[in-house]
This record gives C-alpha cells, sequence and structure tokens, in this order.
DNA sequence: ATTGCTGTTGCGAACAACCGCAATAGCAAG
DNA sequence: CTTGCTATTGCGGTTGTTCGCAACAGCAAT
C-alpha cells in the first residue's frame, strides 16, 4: 500500500516509528467508506487488537493529519469526523448546517481566494484544512420557500 | 444600547425572553476587547451575579450567535472563543496555524467564491461563520526560511 | 548482551462543552 | 389574585478530547 510506505517515509523523516498501533489505525481507516468518528475507528481497531488505547488512536490520527493522510472535519456535532485521502488527497470541505451533508470539492476553486488573501495580507491558506459552513443545494431551497415566498398556501 | 434593542426584538420573534442573565451576558461582551473565552465570560458574569449557571452562559452565546450579534472562532486551542458583532458586523476570522493570531477581513473577499460555489454546487455559503486556517504573514516568512530556502548558513 | 537514550503506549485524570431534568419565573387569560 | 402554559434556569451528570506520567519498546553505541 502506498499510503503506508509514505506514512513510514513521513515518519522516519521526523525520528518517529511505524508501530503496530499506528499500521491499525491506518489499515482501519482503509476500510472506510467516507467519514468516520473516533469511536468507529476505535471500535475497529479494538476489534483487531483490544489492548489498543483511545488516546493512542486520537495521537494517530493527529500524526495522520499532519501528514496529510487523513483530513478531519467538524461536521457541528460535537464529535470530530474524519476522512482518508488516499486516492483524491487534500480537497475543500462544503459542510451542510442544517442536514450535515458534506460535498468535497477540488481546492482549485480557492485559487483566487487564496492568492488575493495573500495579496492583500500576507495570509498562506491552507486550503486542505477548510470546511465551508453553509447550505446545501436542497437545504437551501427549503429554507427560501420558508421563510422568503411561501410557495403555495 | 442598541445592540440590546435588537436582540430583545429578535428574541420577541422567537417567542423568547430577555432575562437579567441574558442582558449580563452580553453587557459582559460589551466590556471585552476583541474575543474572550467562555471562561473569562463566565468569570465576568460571575461577578455581577454570582449564581449565575455556566450552561446559561453556554446556552445565551449559541443565541447570540444565532443572532449574528456574536460569532464564534476556533483557535485551534481546544477553548471556543467569543467576539462581539457589534459595529463591524459579521466578518471572516484568518487564524495563524502558527501563532494562532486572527484576523478579520470583510467578508466581500468571499463573493467571488461564494458565487462559485453556488453556481457550481448549489452550495450557499454563510460566510459569516468562515474561519480559515493558515500561516500569517510573520510566521509564513519564517516557515519559509527554515525549510525552503535557509537564508544564509 | 548491556547500557543509555528517546519515542511510544496505556492508564487515569483533567478539561471544555453539552444535555436532561426538575424547579422556577414570567406572562396571559380567566 | 389565581391558574395554566411555556420559557428559562441551576444542577448534576455525560460526552468527546486532551494531558501528564510512569512503564515499556526500539535502536545505537559500547
Amino acid at each position: 500500500m502506498a499510503c503506508e510506505k509514505k506514512f513510514m517515509h513521513q515518519l522516519r523523516e521526523r525520528g518517529l516509528r511505524l508501530t503496530p498501533q499506528r499500521e491499525m489505525v491506518l489499515g482501519v481507516m482503509h476500510e472506510i467508506e467516507g467519514f468516520a468518528t473516533v469511536e468507529e475507528i476505535y471500535g475497529r481497531v479494538h476489534e483487531l487488537s483490544s489492548s489498543v488505547d483511545l488516546s493512542t488512536v486520537y495521537r494517530t490520527l493527529d500524526l495522520l493529519q499532519e501528514f496529510n493522510l487523513v483530513a478531519s472535519v467538524d461536521l457541528g456535532d460535537g464529535q470530530r469526523h474524519y476522512e482518508l485521502l488516499g486516492l483524491h488527497g487534500p480537497h475543500l470541505h462544503l459542510v451542510c448546517q442544517s442536514c450535515g451533508e458534506v460535498m468535497g470539492v477540488d481546492l482549485a476553486v480557492l485559487e483566487p481566494l487564496s492568492q488575493q488573501l495573500k495579496d492583500l495580507y500576507g495570509f498562506v491558506l491552507d486550503g486542505g484544512q477548510v470546511s465551508l459552513p453553509g447550505l446545501c443545494e436542497k437545504c437551501a431551497a427549503l429554507n427560501a420557500s420558508r421563510s422568503d415566498t411561501p410557495p403555495q398556501n
């Protein structure tokens, strides 16, 4: 798995080690479609080896995030959600405040904004960490009809 | 205080009441420059009336945020920070991942992105809730010199 | 193999934020 | 004033996340 090799490399570069626990967390992330809560991830890891601690899972996920192998998204439900960045690489997350749906979007759309922030304020945007709150298409339509122009009643 | 009138109005519209506790929280927010943690806010409220509960402060801040009188920013330090939106109104927050500095920026810079997200995905961005992670000018310069081109050695 | 160093882990406790519930307070109608 | 309704509060407990620490494991040099 290319991912694991990459992980090991990045660890080595910083004088860190690839331990069984870290291997398991990364492995579990591969088995998961889309997002997973820490609870889910911990659950699966625990099945493989029941002695792995929750803290270790958190710490490993932090590492994976630093290495851009994993992204965390705050859906606003008091629980962090993690996603493997295997193939697609870092991307932007559009999070619907109403239904919680998440949409992954190519970082390219941020390019103009990123440039402008750099020019105006010298601020270097980290696009891979961005998640934008708002309303998805459905919820926006629903919202508009409820408050602006009640369609038929 | 215009703010308080506005608060009362918005409360009334939803069948809610302006209680002393809510008044105090809003009052305290006025006394504070820039950002404040819940701990700080609770501390000040507690001085005024020692029986006010922490939960009430949280709940009131949630309300104020819904009403766009207050904005919360996640600085990444496991503590939410609140800011009064008295004069300036909602704005975008640029948060430096390295030094934690926050820069308030006019929502106008989001306009093109907002339009594009709407056109491409039907997603309606809520600019007032956005905070963008990255590096401020200083930290970016510092970072560049450390990893890319060590200036002189 | 032994020693020393450093990264890593599990454990327990801390912390911030939130929730459910029963008691209270405000308000409107009778 | 009394009654009934609903919003609000304080309280205690729960959740999700992080921290400190001492024990452990990997590796390099002796």
